[in-house]
DNA sequence: TGGGACCATATGGGCGTCAATGGGAAGCCG
DNA sequence: CGGCTTCCCATTGACGCCCATATGGTCCCA
């Protein structure tokens, strides 16, 4: 295999792909590469707490949520929210041997994905989105973002 | 080779170079100068925060972005939106051994542009415009009005 | 000082490889 | 027995890697 460079090591950068007539779609090779690198099997889907899109990881993924539950209140509204979404909504799944992944209705239903499915890099784990979703949500923190960006940090 | 003298340890200037049929620009040599200087062989590419342009810069530009998120609450809605845009929305790019990169739809779409690039330089990093866009942002950063109106959709 | 050789950059294009996608066939669980 | 899943193989289109050419500028030397 050939040298696998420092920065790459991490979820980054967007790539839309088609959902076969199986429901599948394939998960871009750059994120395959990552995954393969750290040996990560099986992998945990959960929903985003702000956002449409379903997170996608390895079990680290979890093991991070289950932290900062932890770190909070027991008896919070958030705390209790996000236990309900954490360990109720999580699903586990597998790539083929193509590194593909079933684009199951779990998926489906809270993304609102259709034919195509956006692949986001989010540093140590990526996101599954709808398309146009994706570039609302996008354009939306920007905008956000550049009132804020005359100020010096 | 030649000494490398330490004014040219900077991205400086600007140049315009034509994408050929196969959709890839020549990087100014000047600039390649500075990255081979620098040793940077991966690309981080990540859209401006207020100009119509596409930020090119070596792992240091992704880690200063990474750095302010890592300040805020990492399961805010702010830190999460920011991750949305320095993760989801950034490139990782390589050149090739010509020194050139590719024009994907990414630069395209938010740019503008069709058959050339402006490369500008910005010290640190440098970016890519559509030629004209870049004569007007300049023209009125020039004329000391810094507003730049919205790109159209 | 003018001409010419030399050189680096920008540009064009062929070709092989790999990823994304499609579809068949066998296996599993209802 | 039927639908759905999993494994396997075929296709194709894009991208990376390679070499060729042109063009403009610089340097040297007569």
């Amino acid at each position: 295999m050939g040298r696998v460079f420092g920065v790459m090591n991490r979820f980054l950068s967007n790539a839309t792909n088609r959902i076969d007539a199986k429901g599948r779609v394939s998960v871009p090779a750059p994120f395959r590469a990552v995954l393969a690198q750290r040996d990560i099997q099986e992998l945990y889907c959960l929903q985003d707490l702000v956002f449409p899109a379903v997170s996608v990881g390895g079990p680290d993924l979890l093991e991070r949520y289950e932290r900062q539950i932890a770190q909070a209140d027991p008896f919070s509204p958030e705390a209790n929210a996000m236990s309900l979404l954490v360990h109720g909504g999580g699903v586990y799944m597998r790539l083929d041997a193509e590194g593909r992944l079933m684009v199951t209705d779990f998926i489906r239903d809270f993304t609102g994905v259709t034919t195509e499915v956006t692949f986001v890099g989010r540093s140590d784990h990526f996101q599954l989105w709808q398309p146009q979703a994706f570039h609302e949500a996008q354009a939306a923190a920007r905008a956000g973002r550049a009132t804020f960006a005359a100020r010096p940090a």
